[in-house]
RNA sequence: GCCCGGGUGGCGGAAUGGCAGACGCUGAGGACUUAAAAUCCUCCGGGGAUUUUUCCUCAUGUGGGUUCGACUCCCACCCCGGGCACCA
């Protein structure tokens, strides 16, 4: 640690006040319907390695509400915990040949260490750990809820498979653009498998719907993102009948512009359609369609790489007969076709949707316009380059009846038409896709069910649950899932008849455990259920809910789902988890995120062994508005570090003096101008940092106001000549009461040295004086035609004839409004005057 | 590719329709000191004029627009970051 030559020594004072706090139980809350209760919540860790600068901040700024809602008299619940179950861990477990509960446990250990480090102020008694049977057991119950609800359910979907690890590999497992991460020569297959899902879709038009009372609470851009995730558009579904092939179904497409249908000039069915072999067989295609399948299953399953791989085309001879025109257009195969999504087959429009005109581009097919722009140049279907899919400004033609009709108007003309005559109707479709949370993985939990010969699949009983993890697994990252391969736990007995059965191998997505762990807290240690649901009526919704935008889709809309199903299951009454939302940027290194893999992670700890937790936690909130991307450099910590020592020894210098010091009402007509000055300094610096903590959250402009008055109050030293002890108190009381939140053993610590024995744990926010925020004079800048050229004193609340008055007479002004007339002019009382002249 | 953000001095950033660059870092100068560190004070976007005091002008990714007035609002473009359902 540099030294200044201070007294100021924060590892001793850290130490000092994280005793007495733990001593005096400060940060533990019980439920209590008698006091107004604030729910703090940062989105819990998973546990890494070590502490990083991004969950620092994370941690901050929760840790800043927490501590203003406490001085402002709220019962606050602020609890942690560890996500602990996921991939790494297992992965390390194969590496270092260790289990991976061992490395997680060790992993949790140094993370709270490194959190008590730097004073966060949690209830450590709410601590829950997501890896362990109390937690993941109500994981198990929950889904056997849903399963008989029929929201659990299995089918057939695609995984990424490596041919020679033998293996299911996660998305993060495929590299360059298609290869296994262990084999990089090695090219990914897509393989289908029998998985369990939980249907998200059920909830779909809840999911959306409920978005709008998050509205004032939740950023914007996060609403905005579900919104469009979960992608709700009206659309219509039309059977296309195949000619010339007997017996074949008629193919039924998705599309959202059925008034396009007119210039569909193919049918594309994704590679995996049932209807493909019946399409083949016979078909001149024939010969070449299997090796080209298979290439198109051996496509990764990422939405990104789907998006922007090559588009590959697969002719199957045969006809489709458009239901509109009649007319006879091709089937073609595409890997760009998803069978997850839809009906696994669209009509391919190539003027009027741009996937669609490269794929006929490139396999040369026609282009028809069928939509023309209201204004500008028309169509040239031979030049097109890029699809006309601006439906909001186009005409029909070349759609016979339809012609002249704007989109809007055709798309419910002909669907319902398509209905009439019964070949289409209507529909409304999901982007949202059902959750799928089988993972052929160790270390998660369990999915409570066994498959019995006789009785076939059946959920394992409510007094069975916990279904525990083997303790002994073996972990090669090969071959079968782990649990597959431990027989002690897959021969298990069917519960239904008694006989031979297999568990379920599957276990699940850890999006699960995070989906409803801040219930947990409540109520941590019940094992009757989930938690007592008068807890959690008394603590939900969370108030503010503290976490990356990386979490903006998944993690928060799993969550609401969640939420949505407990509402169902009659354990509480809400409709959301989280009433208020708030997204850190990301910390990054280099212009990117810090993630061990691009190994530019910064731990967070070394910061608080140099400086002390408390320049950490300042200097983390000065750096950047907590909503933006922060670029770390530890280059200006030392600016932190130097002030919380002005402010250490501002306090050490004048403490004797002040002790004891009645503060209370400030006479402020028998104030010297130097206590004026002091007065009305802190004054305003206190009304902006109260509107900064309660609003914005701009902490960074918040402690540069508390700079900035610092330097003030360092100008008027020696304070003790014409400043009376009672005004000097308040002035570093209010110095020391504001920075609480944000360096908090600090200002204990200062409190103390101003002469209060009870604790600044037990103080309230302060409020301002408007009275001694009010300046006597303000400098109003003058603008001629919009261009500054020159300011004017005037009394506060001056009229606008006053100061133009002025103005006109300013040597620096005058010139510019010589030999012109003022036509207009614009005052804002004692902020600005434009004249504007000609 | 699709969805969502961001772009201001040498650097982090401030200003959300009203004096662009608060506050901090870095750098320069001064005070204190035998000296150094620490501390305290002053200066610090570019160009030009006046060289004491100021003034003019350019400048908030690029190009347009709205407005008395735009970093801020609108349109188009460029660049960077995040998410894209098995990382968490």
């Amino acid at each position: 640690m540099p030294d200044l030559g201070s007294a100021y020594d924060p590892q001793k004072i850290e130490e000092k006040w994280q005793k007495r706090w733990a001593e005096a139980r400060v940060f533990e809350s019980e439920a209590d319907p008698s006091k107004s209760k604030y729910y703090v919540l940062e989105m819990l860790p998973y546990p890494s390695g070590t502490l990083h600068m991004g969950h620092m901040r994370n941690y901050t700024i929760g840790d800043v509400v927490a501590r203003v809602k406490r001085m402002r008299g709220f019962n606050v619940m602020h609890p942690m915990g560890w996500d602990a179950f996921g991939l790494p861990a297992e992965n390390a477990a194969i590496k270092n040949n260790t289990h991976p509960r061992e490395w997680t446990n060790k992993n949790i250990a140094e993370f709270q260490r490194a959190l008590r480090r730097f004073g966060f102020s949690y209830d450590w008694r709410r601590e829950i750990s997501t890896c362990e049977p109390e937690y993941y057991r109500w994981n198990q119950w929950f889904f056997l809820r849903m399963l008989e609800r029929g929201l659990a359910y299995r089918k057939k979907s695609r995984v990424n498979w490596c041919p020679k690890c033998c293996t299911v590999l996660a998305n993060e497992q495929v590299v360059n653009g298609g290869y296994c991460w262990r084999h990089e020569d090695t090219l990914v297959e897509s393989r289908e498998i029998e998985q369990w899902f939980l249907k998200t879709t059920a909830y779909a038009d809840q999911l959306l719907d409920d978005l709008k009372q998050l509205e004032g609470g939740w950023p914007e851009r996060v609403i905005l993102m579900q919104r469009n995730w979960i992608g709700k558009s009206q659309g219509a579904k039309v059977k296309f009948v195949v000619a010339d092939v007997a017996g074949a179904e008629p193919i039924e497409v998705l599309t959202t512009r059925i008034d396009t249908i007119y210039g569909a000039t193919a049918v594309i069915l994704a590679p995996g359609h049932p209807l493909l072999p019946k399409l083949l067989e016979g078909s001149p295609a024939r010969a070449e369609a299997d090796a080209k399948l298979a290439k198109m299953h051996q496509a990764s399953v990422k939405t990104e790489d789907l998006a922007t791989m090559e588009k590959e085309g697969l002719f199957t001879g045969r006809y489709a007969v458009n239901p509109f025109s009649g007319e006879k257009i091709p089937i073609w195969v595409g890997n760009f076709v998803l069978m997850e999504y839809g009906t696994g087959a669209i009509m391919a429009v190539p003027a009027h949707d741009q996937r669609d005109l490269e794929f006929c581009r490139k396999y040369g097919l026609p282009v028809r316009v069928v939509v023309e722009p209201l204004e500008g140049e028309p169509l040239i279907e031979e030049k097109m380059t890029a699809a006309f899919d601006e439906h909001h400004q186009g005409k029909l033609v070349n759609s016979g009846p339809y012609n002249g009709l704007s989109p809007e108007q055709a798309i419910a003309k002909m669907a319902t038409f398509a209905e009439q005559k019964g070949f289409g109707r209507a529909e409304t479709i999901f982007r949202l896709k059902d959750w799928g949370i089988s993972r052929q993985r160790y270390w998660g939990t369990p999915i409570p069910v066994v498959y019995c010969l006789k009785d076939g699949m059946v959920a394992v009983p409510d007094k069975d649950l916990p279904v525990l993890l083997p303790p002994n697994p073996k972990l090669t990252g090969m071959g079968e899932s782990p649990l597959a391969s431990t027989p002690e736990f897959v021969n298990t007995t069917c519960p239904k008849c008694g006989g031979p059965a297999r568990r379920e191998t599957d276990t699940m997505d850890t999006f699960v455990d995070s989906s409803w762990y801040f219930y947990r807290y409540c109520d941590p240690h019940n094992d009757k259920g989930p938690y007592d649901s008068a807890k959690a009526a008394y603590w939900f919704p969370i108030d503010q809910y503290i976490g990356g935008i990386t979490h903006a889709i998944l993690h928060l809309l799993y969550s609401r789902f969640w939420c949505k199903v407990m509402r169902d299951l009659g354990l509480i009454k809400h409709n959301e988890p989280a009433a208020r939302l708030f997204t850190q940027g990301m910390v990054q290194k280099g212009g990117v995120a810090m993630s061990k893999s691009r190994g530019n992670v910064v731990g967070a700890e070394d910061m608080a062994q140099k400086y002390g937790a408390d320049t950490g936690r300042l200097y983390t909130l000065f750096a950047a508005p907590p909503e933006k991307d922060l670029e770390w450099s530890e280059e200006s910590i030392e600016g932190s570090w130097r002030f919380l020592n002005r402010v250490y020894r501002l306090v050490e210098r004048h403490a004797g003096g002040v002790r004891g010091q009645k503060n209370g009402s400030i006479d402020a007509a028998t104030a010297t101008a130097r206590e004026k000055t002091l007065l009305r300094k802190v004054h305003q610096t206190l009304r902006r940092v109260t509107q900064d903590f309660e609003t914005r959250w701009h902490f960074n402009s918040a402690i540069a106001l508390i700079m900035e008055l610092t330097n003030v109050i360092y100008l008027q030293e020696p304070l003790e000549k014409a400043v009376r002890p009672e005004v000097r108190g308040e002035v570093l009381e209010l110095l020391t009461l504001m920075l609480a939140p944000m360096t908090p053993h600090l200002a204990e610590e200062l409190w103390e040295m101003l002469g209060h024995t009870g604790g600044l744990w037990k103080a309230s926010w302060p409020a301002f004086d408007e009275a001694l925020t009010r300046e006597d004079e303000v400098e109003i800048p003058v603008q001629v035609n919009g261009r500054l050229r020159g300011r004017v004193k005037a009394a506060v609340g001056t009229g606008g004839d006053e100061v133009e008055k002025q103005a006109q007479a300013d040597s620096m002004i005058a010139p510019h409004l010589a030999g012109k007339s003022i036509v207009k002019r614009i005052f804002v009382p004692d902020k600005l005057l434009n004249l504007v002249v000609a």
